[in-house]
DNA sequence: TCGCGATGTTTATGCTGTTAACATGCCAAT
DNA sequence: ATTGGCATGTTAACAGCATAAACATCGCGA
């Protein structure tokens, strides 16, 4: 571990302790404040590495749809196709939600500000294109292009739907349930 | 109108001030500070009518649900049973969604502080009681009670999360690809 | 008529994000 | 090897926020 510099490398410090609360804590302070006096550096010094808190946010943002992305991916090679693949993946997401909510949320927060039709695509529109293309992926075979598309709003709809109801509060969180709810789409008719 | 004190009515301008805020604008301004201002008074003087800022938005927020719960059951009336009806509002959902799109966020940023399972429940609970029992009664009637309630949050969740997709940026707003979405469910193997 | 409670204002405190001016330490070019 | 400059960190300051306390004013009831 080499130290460039007064403090080693901040930036990946900030990150790295962001993450951690994003990871342990459901409402996690993430003020630029906080954050610095917890990294023993004083309270301007990751204006040096970000050019505003959104910034930082994006940062761990993007980060944290990488993660999902990696993890709907390892889900899908593993359940496999059919029917039942495509369930196994819909609840790892609810899953996943409830294990990281504020992750989440800040996911749905951040990608909500960013133009994601803009001309050169940002780092995070690209992560969440491929969330999306893992979603997609996992659609029947036999079902025409647009099909799959609506199917794949439908599913994708349903299961962050779900997750959101539950990191709200307003469903208790039941895995059994999310299994039932998820298995209760079919397509057969469309 | 009569005007009982300096003000008026304080309180209810500063209701209706918010309310066309939430109503008129994506991102609105909710301060105490800004509403007073445009209201004409003192930075501090909400705080006559409101113990503090979480007050006010649980008010506007109620206000909300009761509006969200009556426009449901207006459409649930108008649209009768059946599996024709329910997607009317499954659609109805997500079309009052993209339209108060502020509104629909404040609620669910503030059902979830509430504790639901509280001994007294709160305004805002038993609103939100009464908008899932409206969901849950537009289902099929042949199911049983359990796939009653599993069809109903599988319905809620489906058009919730359509929802805040759209809101979120991540979709489109198309009336044609909501309705095939929502329509694409069907319980005929519960 | 008087007084008291309801309503509004003023002032102040501590928090936040953010900027500017200054200090420090390392690396690279001379 | 020395030095200049850039990257990094610090300090001080500002504006805005929610909030609390002390003060002022208005209207209604006793």
């Amino acid at each position: 571990m080499n130290a460039p510099y007064h403090h080693g490398d901040l930036r990946a410090s900030a990150l790295q302790m962001g993450m951690e609360r994003l990871e342990s804590q459901e409402q996690p302070d993430l003020g630029l404040r906080a954050l610095a006096r917890d990294l023993g550096v004083s309270a301007t010094a990751l204006y040096r590495h970000f050019p505003n808190k959104d910034a930082l946010l994006d940062a761990l943002a993007l980060e944290g749809v990488n993660r999902l992305g990696q993890h709907q991916a390892e889900a899908a090679a593993q359940a496999g196709g059919g029917r039942d693949g495509f369930a196994e993946v819909g609840v790892t997401y609810v899953k996943w939600a409830v294990k990281n909510p504020a992750l989440l949320r800040l996911i749905y927060n951040r990608v909500g500000q960013v133009d994601l039709a803009a001309d050169d695509p940002t780092a995070m529109g690209e992560a969440f294109y491929q969330l999306r293309a893992g979603i997609a992926a996992t659609m029947p075979d036999e079902m025409s292009k647009d099909q799959r598309a609506a199917a794949a709003l439908h599913a994708w709809s349903l299961v962050h739907g779900l997750a959101m109801l539950i990191l709200d509060g307003q469903v208790e969180y039941d895995p059994q349930m999310v299994r039932k709810v998820v298995t209760m789409t079919n397509f057969s008719d469309c």
